[in-house]
RNA sequence: GGGAGUUUAGCUCAGUUGGUUUAGAGCAUCUGCCUUACAAGCAGAGGGUCACAGGUUCGACUCCUGUAACUCCCACCA
């Protein structure tokens, strides 16, 4: 088979990504073995792939193969979120483009088109993460608003209505004026804002001379001021207690009233109350029984409805329909006129906006159900204690204290939004003050009955006049049932699912949402399974673009993700995002990470191509013996004749009896990759099981690139045309498939090609099981990383001395140990292509003389010798050494330190400083030589 | 205003309870190579007072205190 170039990754990506699925192996359904569940962050079914999900989803990816390759079984749960306000929002905007306006629509035909708007686009993204590889298990793929996830949801919130933990009340609420719904706290978004202060002068009402000047950021409430407040302690003001003055344009008499509440320091001292629109007066308010004055409507328009008649004048009639920053504007003007304005001031404050739409929060007296957090989270005090003392993981722990903060500090939970699209609360009304909550109507018409007495109508029909609350549910409300419901742990409880599959493993998710959703779903899955719903929490990084941005549609650099996967390869990308996301770490988005995926993906795929010149040319012939590192004679100079003989000419010829050394040392190599990669195997569990997955993948990446294809592939290559040892051969496509093994979470499509190109295979690596790992004798590693210290070292000797890469030099080696090099000669000779290995007592004159560790080589070579170059470097090293020395000796001669050292410790100083002194003693004996 | 975190090579990060050679990796940079798997490559090299100032200790990148810068979370002083 002719392999192409380069790796070509699209066609290969979809032909695994359908041979798994046509083979179920993303399927899971419970059995004998261990379950490692992860259910899946519901994106937004309004929403396309973007980088945040890349990352999240190719960790979850990541996880879950591992896990199957670990012979778990692997349930990982796609799906989608409902998102009411932003698939709404979408909806509507979809329809006015059509010409329809959402208030001409009932709410059945809004709901209509929602649902076809859904089901258009609703599973574009999860189609997407198919392209990325994500092995979901795509049977299950849930909605939160399935019918029996609808159901379950209703049913939650009819036994918290039961239990008082939800009640309906008036509030001030976060009010967002473009979605016109309600809010939670957690969905108001604090930004900074360049503003302005209004200093605006309130005069007496009994004509008296002057007024009472108060500051403000918001002039367009000032029509809604029912007080002037200051502090009762403020001497300034302690005369006008009482005192009634007039609101400027509306002339309505206040009063001024007195309250701990106000600053003196801030402004002028004075507050105008306008208990309608803002939290803090509406407090102010209800303590000194002040009417609640609202002048803005829904949509954050001037409104005059609550004005009494006498008050409106021209001008008020003027603002009706006003935006409230319109008004703002114009009341500026309009109180500028007529006197009242002093002065404006520049001034930065904190705006809340809206998470979704943002727009500009208004604070607004509202009807809604609200949730009882405190009581509720009281009932289970496990929902604190399960993160604080880690029977629940996160990563990274920091999160803990932020969770706990949030616990401690916990508020009221507005769940009613007045929109359509989500789940109808389930409250009925009579129209007479009276609310029924109940799972149906046909139950709200019993439970009604029951309280109420059944009515009936003159004509005798039967009494049908409740009507259902028109708001939804917070989104959120529902998603926080999501690791329960998706295997239906509500709507038909203790099934076999729910009991095999709960609690999951593992979430992974923005620490963006750490309120919103982890929390939540804690709560629930304490209070409706007694158990936490999942062990660990992985918290992934926000990612930014080169310049640290967020990434963002507003500001354009945002990759397009699938452009990305069609010009890398999906692997490619995974590489990319993974590499430089350490845990819990912002991550800075970089092309040349990809790119690096890629030439990653490209480099393993040469190899393969390596091995396949090798396939057809294996010997089989048992081992050879060899003469390497023997002995010619028993005093001269131990010679080994390394591949290589000498032609009639006299002329050393290079590689053309290779295989006489390459039996021992293919399969010396062969042992030594093997304890390598070993090693690193268990490296990588640990790390994996630390969820250290970036430097996981640096493991891997080094153990493939330097030790497998840099080392262990040129150590084993056989010469030009020359054939390698079958052993070494099968061998090193063993080694290649563990690697492919160990590499498959990270970049499934390469790997799974690779693994069934290097051999016929019974089974494919997505679901293959990893072996058992196997105790190797690690003393070959010091050999290994002795022979790669000499390589670099005379390979760096040869760059100095500008030996062209085609010259064969020779190498004598001066050592008290010539034993340790017998594995390793032959290999060495030929990485830096010396003709030989000749082992000598003393220095040989006429040549290069380098020291590396304790031995010293001369190298023999036709260039011209370059004595200065080479007296600096030893000089160099002697320097180092002489400063190690002294810094060592300085230890050594404190006497606390002797005294109160560890004897190890103790021992490794005194080695240090004998190493040092013996290498001391070479480099100088060769410095003299050279003279 | 409160809390948390970060600060190590040009960039992104490792550095496990203080002591294995006066700090490691990847990327980037520089030098030399079109060597027969790979120039999307190979070989090699350079580069850091571990933010700053103190302290504890025989010994500090590592522990403590303070300072500075940056980041995030929480909190509606109008």
């Amino acid at each position: 088979m002719e392999l192409s170039k380069n790796f070509e990754p699209q066609a290969i990506e979809q032909k695994w990504y359908s041979h798994w699925m046509n083979n179920g192996y993303f399927k899971s359904v419970p059995d004998e073995r261990e379950a490692y569940t992860i259910v899946m962050p519901p994106p937004n079914v309004t929403g396309v792939l973007h980088m945040g999900h890349c990352l999240n989803n190719t960790i979850q990816d990541i996880l879950i193969r591992r896990a199957r390759m670990q012979g778990k079984n692997a349930c990982w749960v796609p799906g989608t979120d409902h998102a009411s306000i932003a698939t709404e929002a979408k909806v509507v905007a979809m329809l006015r483009e059509r010409g329809i306006t959402k208030s001409s629509l009932s709410r059945e035909e809004f709901l209509k088109y929602a649902w076809e708007w859904k089901e258009k686009y609703g599973g574009i993204i999860l189609e997407q993460l198919k392209k990325m590889g994500c092995s979901l298990d795509w049977d299950r793929t849930s909605f939160t608003m399935d019918p029996d996830y609808y159901k379950s949801v209703i049913e939650i919130f009819v036994r918290l209505h039961k239990d008082g933990i939800i009640y309906r009340g008036l509030r001030m609420v976060n009010w967002d004026p473009a979605s016109k719904t309600a809010l939670s706290d957690e969905e108001v978004i604090f930004k900074d804002v360049d503003s302005k202060l209004y200093y605006v002068t309130y005069p007496f009402a009994d004509g008296s001379e002057g007024g009472i000047t108060v500051a403000t950021t918001r002039p367009e409430t000032i029509l809604g001021d029912v007080a002037i407040c200051v502090n009762p302690t403020d001497e300034r003001y302690l005369n006008m207690i009482g005192k009634e003055v007039l609101v400027p344009i509306i002339d309505r008499k206040i009063k001024i009233i007195a309250d701990e509440y106000v600053t003196a320091d801030f402004g002028t001292g004075a507050l105008k109350v306008t208990p309608a629109h803002d939290k803090n007066d509406n407090e102010l308010g209800k303590k000194h029984n002040l009417r609640a004055l609202n002048t803005l409507d829904e949509e954050g328009k001037f409104t005059l409805e609550e004005l009494e008649d006498d008050l409106i004048n021209d001008t008020i009639v003027s603002y009706a329909g006003v935006d409230r920053f319109a008004l703002r504007k114009k009341i500026a003007v309009d109180i500028e006129a007529i006197g009242c304005l002093q002065k404006i001031e520049d001034y930065k404050s904190q705006v809340g906006t809206s998470e979704r739409t943002g727009a500009v929060i208004e604070s607004r007296l509202s009807l809604q159900w609200f949730m009882d957090m405190k009581k509720f989270i009281a009932t289970n005090p496990e929902i604190t204690a399960a993160v604080a003392e880690e029977k629940i993981k996160f990563h990274p722990s920091k999160f803990k204290n932020t969770y706990a903060h949030w616990m401690d500090n916990i508020k009221d939970w507005c769940i009613s939004r007045q929109l359509w699209w989500g789940q109808q609360i389930p409250a009925w009304y009579d129209g007479e003050g009276n609310v029924i909550v109940a799972e149906t109507e046909d139950e709200a018409y019993k439970e009604y009955s029951k309280k109420h007495g059944l009515k009936s109508l003159p004509s005798g029909e039967v009494w049908r006049g409740l009507f259902q609350d028109e708001d939804c549910l917070d989104t959120w409300f529902s998603s926080w049932l999501w690791p329960i419901e998706v295997f239906k742990g509500i709507s038909n409880p203790n099934n076999d699912e729910i009991k095999y599959y709960y609690p999951t493993q593992t979430l992974v998710t923005a620490p963006e949402i750490i309120f919103f959703w982890v929390a939540r779903m804690i709560m629930a899955g304490y209070t409706y399974k007694n158990e936490m719903p999942f062990e660990d929490v992985y918290f992934t990084g926000i990612v930014r673009d080169k310049q640290g941005r967020k990434m963002s549609k507003q500001l354009g650099n945002s990759p397009d993700l699938l452009g990305l996967i069609d010009q890398y390869g999906a692997d490619a990308v995974r590489f990319g995002i993974m590499i430089a996301s350490p845990a819990g770490n912002d991550i800075l988005f970089d092309e040349g990470t990809l790119e690096q995926g890629r030439n990653f993906n490209n480099k393993m795929w040469n190899a393969v191509k390596l091995l396949k010149m090798w396939e057809g040319r294996t010997t089989d012939d048992g081992p050879r013996t060899t003469r390497v590192g023997q002995r010619t004679t028993d005093d001269g100079p131990r010679t080994t004749r390394v591949g290589q003989r000498t032609t009639d000419d006299g002329q050393l010829k290079t590689n053309d009896n290779i295989g006489l050394w390459s039996v021992d040392s293919g399969q010396w190599s062969a042992l030594w990759f093997e304890t390598r990669l070993n090693e690193v195997k268990s490296e990588v569990n640990d790390m994996l099981n630390q969820f250290k997955l970036s430097e996981a993948l640096k493991v891997i990446y080094s153990l493939i690139w330097d030790d497998f294809c840099s080392w262990y592939l040129e150590w084993v290559k056989p010469g030009f045309e020359q054939p390698i040892e079958k052993v070494v051969y099968d061998k090193t496509v063993e080694f290649f498939s563990q690697l492919m093994e160990l590499l498959h979470p990270f970049m499934p499509f390469v790997t799974e090609e690779i693994y069934h190109l290097l051999d016929e295979r019974k089974d494919d690596l997505c679901t293959h099981v990893y072996a058992a790992p196997v105790q190797t004798d690690e003393k070959i590693l010091s050999e290994g990383a002795l022979l790669k210290n000499i390589i670099s070292g005379l390979r760096d000797v040869r760059n100095k001395n500008q030996i062209k890469p085609k010259e064969t030099i020779k190498v004598h080696i001066q050592t008290a140990e010539a034993t340790v090099y017998k594995s390793i000669e032959s290999i060495l000779a030929k990485q830096i292509n010396s003709a030989f290995i000749m082992y000598v007592n003393d220095a040989v004159a006429g040549t290069i003389t380098t020291v590396i560790g304790k031995d010293k080589f001369y190298i023999e070579t036709e260039q011209p010798l370059n004595m200065a170059g080479q007296r600096e470097d030893l000089e160099k090293e002697l320097a180092h050494l002489k400063g190690f020395l002294i810094s060592v000796e300085k230890k050594l001669s404190n006497e606390k330190f002797v005294a109160n050292a560890k004897p190890e410790v103790l021992a490794i100083e005194n080695k240090k400083k004998a190493d040092a002194e013996e290498k001391i003693g070479i480099i100088e004996e060769s410095l003299r030589g050279m003279e």
